[in-house]
DNA sequence: ATTATCTATAGATCTATAGATAATGC
DNA sequence: ATTATCTATAGATCTATAGATAATGC
């Protein structure tokens, strides 16, 4: 075997595998039709990864590891706090178009394979003890300073993930029912993108007048 | 058969294969799970509903009405508009705690069988009609007040029904990680319900001065 | 006579592996 | 001699149905 073709067919199976994982999930791809993309025999695809989990958990784990290890490159420009979250809206929206089925992934496998959480939890073990404190003690600060409105780091954060994460899960439904084309939809997000980041900035504000008027 | 016989089998039939299907999706469901754990055959499940898609989608077609249905019901109560805003925030956050694995049902089998949306699309054609244009009027009144911030009605929508519908989405993984019990999840649940509420109705506040501060 | 239930099985997957054969590297 | 590829198949599902049997309503 020369190693070029080795290498070809191995690399061939794991790229085919991701993009048919990411279309339809795990349970919806069978091996047989890995190898059919691939030009291959079914029987290769278990040469190289031994059982269908273990083939799926390879390309798991390096997604993993590929989102976790684009937040923790730490952007410490010294900006206002409010201006470096913008920066972070901004940049977990940009990591998610270059990912878009990535979201959907996460919850189908995570949510029907509680098992398969154990590499994600072991993965995110380092990712609170940076971008969560880092977060959490310039927020306190602000906080402090009255220039933003009493909030809980974790919700900031599930607030950030949500706006941004639902737009790609929900994208094959708005597309299906809105009858919107591909580049309508681009159009929709680059619109979001902003609006999130107005609103969550927005909301952050300090809100004594508001709450006593509205908010019971 | 008796009347009642009958319905207990193909209650029991339905209700089961309901909960199944909530918990773990269509395709990793069987009928012959399903049949043992009504404690029938497995033929009797197919008998009744002839094929394991008809009985998905006699569910499916309940729980898409179930909540439409809720939506429609118009609370026309003369309060302000946030005020009145706030009350379908929480609305739509209480039909999704009642129903906490829909948003799962519904991503899942939308995304991996669009031929299923089709039966949705039907569905929500009414629903624009009467809940968007209704929010949408009061909305363009209330920003040409000036009382609140220039916000597309869909972008308003979208960002209420994320923030509600990614906690139970997410309540699996989150509760894995976190190590959370289920009474912290509904403490921490029910913080989030007035968070949300905050963070959309502090957004929408007119925004020129953080907007020239902070947003380019 | 009709409806409900059971047994048994066809037919279609799908994963995983055993064992033969071909290609490569030494 | 080792690594890659193929053929063939075992064994485990799973859905759907045919056909026999039991229960009910008239």
């Amino acid at each position: 075997m020369t190693i070029n073709k080795e290498a070809t067919n191995e690399q061939a199976i794991l790229e085919t595998a991701e993009r048919l994982f990411l279309e339809k999930g795990f349970a919806m791809t069978s091996t047989t039709e890995i190898a059919k993309e691939v030009g291959c025999n079914q029987a290769m695809v278990h040469y190289y990864f031994r059982t269908k989990d273990k083939l799926f958990e390879a390309i798991f784990e390096k997604k993993i590891k590929m989102f976790v290890g684009i937040f923790l490159q730490t952007d410490e420009e010294n900006l206002p706090f409010l201006q470096k979250l913008q920066l972070k809206i901004e940049r977990h929206f940009d990591i998610l178009q270059e990912n878009p089925r990535l979201p959907f992934l996460f919850f189908n496998e995570l949510t029907t394979h509680p098992e398969r959480m154990d590499v994600l939890k072991q993965r995110l073990q380092e990712f609170p003890k940076t971008v969560f404190h880092r977060l959490n003690s310039e927020l306190k600060i602000e906080i402090e300073k009255g220039s933003i409105r009493p909030i809980e780091t974790i919700d900031l954060i599930l607030s950030i993930v949500s706006l941004n994460v639902i737009l790609f899960l929900a994208c094959p439904i708005v597309k299906k029912i809105t009858g919107m084309s591909d580049d309508d939809f681009q159009i929709m997000l680059q619109r979001r993108k902003k609006e999130n980041v107005i609103m969550i900035i927005n909301s952050l504000r300090p809100l004594e007048i508001l709450n006593e008027k509205c908010i019971k």
